[in-house]
DNA sequence: CGACTTATTGACCATCATCAACATGCGTGG
DNA sequence: CCACGCATGTTGATGATGGTCAATAAGTCG
């Protein structure tokens, strides 16, 4: 980390000061910006729960497993699958500091996937039957629950659509760049924490065809390739590349 | 309609009989269910407001607009989609009677998509903000609305895996078949209101697939297809089929 | 009946997956 | 510190699935 000169992404969102925290996630918006009085603020913080560390290949919840709380990622990054009955994993996503986990888990009371730490990961955890009561106290609360959700409703259509590799990789790219800079982090220069293999299965492609694009975008300049950290060295050329899939 | 012996989905959710009309609708639970007193319920029955009929092609919302209601569909079926700089549609849904449009929009309080009729539909809008407002009030309607945002994230899902052509089509039979099944239309007579190509996009196959692989389904003695009427004719066969797919 | 849309079928081809070999990095233990 | 071994990543050769292009058929609506 400190090898480097920008503040590479493998930082915690926070620096243990609880507001900075607060800054960086999802639930800033309710937390912070509404303009409630303590009580309210008090409320929310009183739920939440600090849990972790994770460390790389832990377990953080299974499917199956019932549902009782979602979690904001602290710190690390998570992986979450399914996997069919010959054990092949099928990757759905990929969550930053910042973002929530669990949330498609409400619908049936259980976890529809398995949640992994791809490297040192630390959560916020909040109850979520409480979080849904204080929510109807608290209405920024219960807008933000809903933006969470209807947000990742159309999150998913990034791998659905029936685009080239070129294009899937460049938009892989250029969203994770987005999602980190959303949070303070360097927008050309990312650590990504998973494996090709884990890249590949997220995006519906061999690990093969995954290391034949990098080595495309390489030649042409217009990414740079170190093992896990990636240098978006054109940016604007990326997302081009990546329009058709991101629309925006 | 008439010379089919048994009822095919294209009649409408309710026969004109409000009560009967609630009871396949994604809202039911909430209206009646929980074993509210009629205040709340007056609540939410006074939010309705009875749209339509669309006609065939008929746009309900267009991308981009503002966002100020959620729909549920009371007869017909609606396509979803997004178009390209090039004009390009991708379909990202139908939406058949008793299911929910609109919640996709909330994010940005913009759609995110387009919504056409594809035959003759009716709706049943609410105001979101006034719905967000009484979900405060009556928690089951708040858990109803969490849970529907919840239920459609998984959703897209059934479109993300690299699964054969053979599969999709498995999967997207069944599913329509079990969705139609849930509001008590035929599991196994399906009338597709889509075209061939509406069907190919959202599935990301060339309709010309579509067409081999219901040829081939046809020649097993699995379905038998008559233009937009289908008949599943070796439902568990089938379901065998979709089962990677739909994974359950 | 004729023009148009929708669906089907066939021939060919491109992209990406698969299989296999090889390279590289990293951790462990001698 | 180096050697070994395993995991991860890269590169090349080949092939299959499904896309594209084109022609034909079959409804549908005037």
């Amino acid at each position: 980390m400190s090898k480097h000169a920008v503040r590479l992404n493998r930082a915690s969102a926070d620096d243990g000061d609880e507001l900075r925290f607060c800054s960086t996630c999802a639930f800033s918006d309710a937390c912070l910006s509404q303009g409630y009085g303590k009580p309210e603020l008090e409320a929310l913080h009183v739920l939440v729960e600090h849990v972790g560390p994770y460390h790389e290949g832990d377990v953080i919840f299974r499917e199956g497993e019932d549902f009782k709380s979602i979690a904001a990622v602290r710190a690390g990054t998570v992986k979450t699958f399914v996997s069919d009955s010959n054990g092949n994993e099928q990757v759905l996503g990929f969550f930053l500091p910042g973002e929530i986990i669990g949330l498609n888990a409400i619908h049936h009371n259980k976890f529809p996937c398995h949640a992994v730490a791809l490297d040192t990961v630390m959560l916020c955890r909040f109850s979520f039957p409480k979080m849904a009561l204080l929510a109807t106290k608290i209405p920024g609360l219960q807008d933000q629950l809903f933006k969470l959700l209807s947000q990742d409703i159309g999150k998913a259509a990034l791998l659905a659509g029936d685009y080239s590799a070129e294009q899937r990789i460049a938009a892989f790219l250029i969203s994770t760049s987005r999602r980190y800079a959303e949070r303070g982090f360097s927008a050309t220069q990312l650590l990504m924490p998973m494996t090709r293999a884990d890249m590949a299965n997220y995006l519906r492609l061999a690990p093969e065809t995954v290391s034949r694009v990098l080595r495309r975008l390489q030649d042409l300049k217009i990414i740079s390739v170190d093992r896990r950290v990636f240098v978006l060295l054109q940016y604007d050329a990326l997302e081009r590349m990546a329009m058709p899939v991101l629309r925006s």
